[in-house]
DNA sequence: ATCTGTGAAATCCTTCACAGCG
DNA sequence: CGCTGTGAAGGATTTCACAGAT
């Protein structure tokens, strides 16, 4: 057995479970202090809520943008703007990464920008498999996107034999049974799942075999995975029922909101 | 100018109010005359929590998975752990939707699933409009699985003179410039953006002119839309950005932990 | 005996509001 | 004076744990 269920989506949303850092011990929880305005052991560098994890990779992209317009500083007031967020919240988050703003002034927008990569993780290349390679995958490992060259394409797999050795984006696509192989030798960081919903835990299955400890799955199934592996899902079909789930309310809303209308003025008041 | 930044993604909104059901209005939507499952009270039938509806709609696809295999009723337990979730959170967030439930027993497959779908509003069609017939666009509007027969995709728009006329996954793709008055005579409920982020608030600004108040953008920018408009985004770039800082946490974890470790046995405890 | 439904506690996240730096 | 950084307050969400139904 040994499989977990777990989920990274959404969650977002919000959705965004935490990796539980579960520790059971016997005694007490750890007792949380976090220390304030101690200056904490370096060892530690302490938790970066998830929520603001998913905020930081937006800023970058709003400082990027602001970078290629030749901005050098940004107030959190603008960045929080741009990125759809309010300003406290921004400061919020940027405090959980170290303190490189001036007071007064705002941020160096370059200073922030590699802060930001730093903390997630961008320094490094983290190679990336594409394992379905249909319209989806197609549109994947053609994504120039892929974005900002932190997320090299170093593997392409399929079941169909037609597509075997055909190259893809200038990669030959790969059998699904050689992805253990493949992803071990080619030392694949995060593996991709555009499969159809029946192939996608037999796939993920492999990948984690090969090694890969992150997941992304396109895939409209909810994989079990081992603890220490981490899978985020994008799931249209599920964002697509959320939003008619708010279709459904504002419709509501709107029709209780006449009727209330209705009433007042068969009352004569005044809405 | 009257632009509100928010943004679906996966970040929690505060909770989603439903329908106050007052009096009864007009013959009316909410049909929760169900005499068989308890409603619940009318003025405790307030909000659903942002995070509930996206698992709701988790379950629903899992619950749709044991009908087939012929599952007639279910516990908590069993539908928790097929939904990577653990029962408490799943009975709570049930318990937002009336109680159906079975004492000693569990739940009725077929009526959880239909209580789930009333309350997210699949019970009506949205229609789907997808703008941008690229990579993605065609994967999404040939997307058999724009699930469950619930949201037929039922306008095609691009900016490419080649791609105008001809027809995607059965429906002809239309200029860009018609998004307001196609949407419109179409009652489009939900516009999905799959254009190059230049393209996106442009077109975004179009969608909401024609009516549309819902949109799924999976171009990489944030949105500025009016209070009204519910917007979730898909963005790869910062699910693969989470995923590495994940993968960068972990290997200072493992470090960490290994000097620990080393310190540890060095010290003669036992780790 | 088992499993749901749910208050209450615990945790996580957001917003407020202001001290303090430049 | 303007703007950051952050305790503290306020919400939202998750988990606990148990009463109560079958």
């Amino acid at each position: 057995m040994a499989r977990v269920q777990r989920d990274g989506g959404d969650d977002s949303a919000p959705t965004t479970e935490l990796p539980a850092v579960r520790d059971q011990g016997p005694p007490a929880v750890n007792g949380r202090a976090n220390g304030r305005g101690a200056p904490m052991p370096a060892d530690k560098v302490r938790a970066i809520p998830e929520a603001a994890v998913a905020r930081l990779a937006v800023y970058l992209r709003v400082l990027s943008g602001m970078a290629e317009q030749g901005a050098v500083t940004v107030s959190s007031e603008e960045l929080a703007t741009a990125a759809g967020v309010n300003s406290a919240k921004l400061r919020k988050d940027l405090s959980y990464i170290g303190t490189y703003g001036t007071r007064g002034v705002g941020y160096e927008v370059d200073v922030l920008t590699s802060e930001i990569e730093r903390v997630l993780g961008l320094t490094r290349q983290q190679k990336v498999a594409v394992v379905g390679i249909g319209n989806l995958g197609h549109a994947l490992a053609n994504y120039g996107g892929f974005p900002g060259r932190g997320f090299p394409v170093e593997a392409l797999f399929d079941v169909d034999p037609d597509l075997i050795g055909i190259p893809v984006g200038g990669l030959p696509v790969n059998h699904i049974d050689d992805i253990p192989d493949i992803c071990a030798k080619r030392k694949i960081a995060i593996g991709v799942i555009a499969t159809p919903p029946t192939a996608a835990q037999a796939v993920c299955d492999r990948l984690v075999e090969g090694g890969v400890h992150c997941v992304l799955n396109f895939a409209p199934v909810v994989l079990q995975v081992p603890e220490h592996v981490e899978v985020r899902k994008v799931d249209l079909a599920i964002e697509l029922q959320i939003l008619s789930f708010h279709v459904a309310r504002n419709a509501e809303q709107r029709v209780s909101r006449r009727t209330a209308a209705a009433r007042a003025s068969s009352n004569g008041e005044v809405v």
